[in-house]
RNA sequence: GCCCCUGUGGCGGAAUGGUAGACGCGAACGACUCAAAAUCGUUUGUCGCAAGACGUGCCCGUUCGAGUCGGGCCAGGGGCACCA
């Protein structure tokens, strides 16, 4: 091994197809080794691989392959979210057909994640809008609808009358089209709806069993099913109908002075029928915004709707009032306000002059005192009728008992979880798999007549879903009568293409989505890696598509991911020229000298921006490709998984990939010095090895990667200082292995050198020597009352007093007491003496 | 508004209640070189010549001992949001 320099240019290529021919990451499903699936989100075509996918799937190619070294069947499987927007606007921008561009990009970004020598089953590789993969997708929601958890319903959809199309509440910007400009309308329109509130309580519940989760993703997921319970109870109104409310506080019940509705409740509209007003002030509220910041300002407005309620225990007459901070869409779209209890409520009254009422009041309190705002919190009832004196929590019972047994009310259990829509009006996404028969209704077509494929000959010139317009797609013979029928034309959200995209990778028959038993072979994931921002959607949905196969017999499994790490962002300097028309500069731009950030062409200063997560708009991006060209692939992993912590976001830096580019070299240089015929022991060198072992082994596992590289980082320097012994030869065999999961062509390139037969990606983590692990000489610290004075080396396992002696004989404990009499020591052993004087 | 997370050198960050600052980046000095690059070595929390003192956002507490545990603040970031 002479060569000075390791050549990524030339070794990284012929290890990637080294490691193709082998096929050596290929998952065998048969295997009887034990089985570790582990994943990464799969992509989005887009266009380009970015630093934060290298970032991703970095992360798990190095457990993968630390995995694979440890016996374990490993499955890492890499393909594409295929369906979507972007490749619909590339195909109206650009005038390509979404399917080639989204095959394009996809050639593009497969080669990028090979450059990185990812080692991935690409034998498994699909993507979502392959018919080979929306065709089983069409035939679970089939099974789905079979099973009564897909139906169709009226729903509000945004429309946008310029372009003909609906858009995502994300297009909506400002109450307008964010291509057209147009004002966005409100229509209703017959769509598709999964039943996930069905198994919103064992979503919930599962939760709970999560443990390889993050806490702030568990609780975000709470959050958004949003269980409440409280009391569902009728209002007898004096125009001889009635109004029922929802409430979490029937406890303060004795405090409701009025009844509010909202805008859009059948109450109001049925008011506004024939009063004008009332029908200018419904209109008013659903001009205004819903943005949080028009929220966090909007006054609470109310429109007297001169109805009477009729309490149910006092039997006093409450006013109605439509008002525009009641929801629809919550509850049953109607509350009974209780002023002193609940802020919005609370600023209601205030502005209207209606009565505030305390109800609740903390034990020991005056329950006259006047509110100045609303108290939400704990007490007894107060004011309140035959409930005076309970606490919140018996009160709440004895009012929901109250209301069942005299039949004006019931308790009840509210969910902020809504069915999933999964209509969309878009042409590049799965169609759904029914027709639209005059006689017959809406048929499902048949599964032998699946997949039902998307047309390619398509028109994106004219606004609105190519589907509709197409001229002979949607004319199909209805499945059921014969006569003529329609298809559906609307597709599926994609989030249902990555709602099982993982049971997919694990097993892949030709006849159905997924064998039941090789899915249990491999599921659950044991280790999903993903961004942050799919906390909610993405993995709500994953987990209830699981349940809900679970339910009609399909798997097995019913929580897919057993474990989960949200990764933080990759940033980046961001980096503005001064003067007139200031413009943000790309990193190539610009050039540092001395303190100063300077543009290159011209030479004035620059102003540095804030690290913000990279992004087109601000410049401040890297190129995976132009790293792996100038650093080479190992560099690049290298510096993904070095220093920050992986849930933390990674400030990209020039110097720092600089730095990691050297230490490649450091070590390929450090690996020629391997020599079997040198010989001796060196038994510092041999321990410090063992711990390295141990360590990186475990630092990998808990994916706490900066630590794993911290410690190789410790066992080079080691080496490169020990003096040629076996020993140190043995180490640089260890660095080898112990690099390989993080830099895998270099690791292959030594062990080759090493004379080693084989991979390195097949070869064995290198096994711990626990006596090794243990030092016979320990380093003790001394203290006078807590404070460092003096350390000592000792041989481990020296007794309590000989190491209390020792401390008291040292000078400097000595001088820090200063002759002050000595009142107790604690000797913790092998560890630390403190003196306490 | 509610909920959650995070505050440690010039920077990224280490640290089972037990020697704070491992490791990396940056910086300074030195060696090699005619010179540079590359490489290697030394130093690098603050104050101080030193002995030493101080030091993990702030205040209080628990403890022989607190970056770590508890209480109260402050700052930054994130999630949800008129959810009754």
């Amino acid at each position: 091994m002479n060569d000075t320099r390791f050549d990524p240019g030339q070794a990284d290529g012929r290890w990637q197809r080294a490691w193709a021919e082998a096929r050596a990451f290929k998952a065998d499903s048969a295997s009887n080794k034990p089985k570790s699936y582990v994943l990464e989100m799969f992509p989005y075509p887009s266009g380009r691989i970015h630093i934060g996918h290298v970032r991703n799937y970095t992360m798990g190619d190095v457990l993968a392959r630390y995995k694979r070294m440890t016996g374990h069947e490993v499955l890492h499987p890499m393909g594409w979210d295929a369906f979507g927007m972007p490749a619909e606007n590339a195909a109206m921008e650009q005038g390509v057909h979404p399917a080639g561009w989204t095959c394009q990009n996809i050639a593009t970004m497969k080669g990028q994640l090979q450059r990185l020598g990812f080692a991935l089953d690409w034998s498994r590789e699909f993507a979502t809008c392959d018919p080979a993969y929306y065709g089983h997708e069409q035939a679970l929601f089939l099974d789905l609808y079979a099973a009564g958890l897909v139906y169709r319903r009226q729903s509000a959809v945004n429309w946008d009358p310029v372009d003909q199309t609906v858009l995502a509440n994300e297009q909506v910007v400002d109450g307008r089209g964010w291509r057209s400009g147009a004002l966005v309308e409100k229509r209703q329109l017959n769509q598709w709806f999964l039943k996930i509130t069905q198994f919103a309580q064992e979503l919930l519940d599962g939760l709970g069993e999560l443990d390889g989760w993050p806490d702030k993703v568990r609780l975000m997921q709470e959050n958004w099913i949003g269980k409440s319970q409280g009391l569902q109870f009728r209002f007898d109104l004096t125009n001889g109908d009635m109004v029922e409310v929802y409430t979490t506080r029937p406890d303060t019940i004795f405090g409701a002075s009025f009844v509010a509705v909202a805008p859009d409740h059948p109450l109001a509209e049925a008011v506004a029928a024939n009063n004008c007003e009332a029908a200018q002030f419904i209109a008013q509220c659903k001009r205004g915004g819903t943005t949080a910041a028009e929220l966090e300002t909007a006054e609470k407005l109310g429109f007297d709707t001169g109805i009477g309620a009729r309490h149910p225990f006092t039997g006093e007459t409450l006013p109605v009032f439509i008002a525009n901070f009641v929801l629809m869409e919550y509850g049953t779209g109607a509350i009974m306000a209780v002023p002193g209890h609940d802020q919005r409520d609370f600023d209601f009254a205030t502005k209207y002059g209606l009565p505030i009422c305390r109800v609740i009041a903390p034990a020991g309190s005056n329950p006259d005192e006047p509110l100045t705002e609303a108290e939400p919190g704990d007490g007894l009832a107060v004011h309140s009728g035959f409930i005076d004196g309970m606490t919140v929590a018996d009160a709440r019972r004895a009012v929901i008992a109250r209301a069942e047994a005299e039949g004006w009310g019931a308790g009840k259990t509210v969910w902020r979880l809504r069915d999933w829509g999964v209509s969309r009006q878009r042409y590049w996404g799965t169609p759904i798999p029914f027709i639209h028969c005059a006689a017959c209704g809406v048929v499902p077509v048949p599964k032998d007549q699946l997949p039902v494929t998307l047309p390619e000959d398509i028109d994106f010139a004219t606004p609105g879903n190519p589907l509709v317009r197409h001229p002979s797609w949607k004319h199909v013979a209805c499945p059921s009568c014969g006569g003529a029928a329609e298809r559906e034309t609307d597709t599926l959200d994609t989030f249902v293409n990555s709602s099982w995209y993982f049971l997919r990778f694990a097993s892949q028959p030709a006849d159905r989505a997924f064998d039941k038993a090789e899915i249990a072979a491999w599921l659950p994931v044991e280790q999903y890696i993903g961004g942050i921002e799919h906390a909610i959607l993405h993995l709500l949905y994953a987990r209830f598509w699981t349940r809900a196969l679970r339910h009609i017999g399909l798997v097995d499994v019913a929580e897919p991911f057993a474990s989960l790490f949200t990764q933080g962002m990759v940033t980046h300097e961001t980096y503005r020229s001064t003067g007139n028309d200031p413009r943000w500069l790309a990193p190539e731009e610009v050039e540092r000298r001395g303190a100063e950030v300077v543009e290159k062409a011209g030479g004035q200063p620059v102003e540095i921006g804030r690290v913000v997560k990279m992004s087109k708009s601000k410049k401040n991006v890297v190129d995976p490709d132009d790293m792996i060209a100038r650093y080479g692939a190992d560099a690049v992993r290298w510096f993904m998984l070095s220093d920050s912590p992986p849930e933390r976001d990674l400030p990209w830096s020039e110097s720092g990939i600089e730095g990691c580019g050297r230490f490649v070299q450091r070590l390929w240089r450090l690996f020629g010095q391997h020599s079997s015929t040198v010989q001796g022991t060196d038994q510092a060198l041999d321990r410090q090895a063992h711990k390295a072992i141990a360590a990186v082994g475990e630092d990998i596992a808990a994916l706490a990667f900066n630590k794993a590289v911290a410690r190789i980082y410790e066992l080079a320097s080691a080496v490169e200082k020990a003096a040629p012994s076996a020993s140190r030869s043995a180490a640089i065999r260890t660095l080898v292995l112990l690099a390989a999961p993080m830099m895998p062509h270099l690791a292959e390139e030594a062990w080759a050198k090493l004379g080693e037969a084989g991979l390195v990606a097949d070869a064995a983590w290198p096994a711990v020597d626990p006596a090794l692990l243990v030092d016979d000489e320990v380093t003790i610290a001394v203290q006078v009352k807590g404070k460092l004075r003096d350390t000592l080396t000792v041989a481990k396992g020296l007794p309590q007093p000989d190491l209390e002696a020792l401390a008291l004989a040292s000078d400097k404990v000595q001088r820090a007491l200063d002759g002050a009499q000595v009142r107790k020591v604690i000797v913790v052993p092998d560890r630390l003496v403190n003196i306490v004087a």
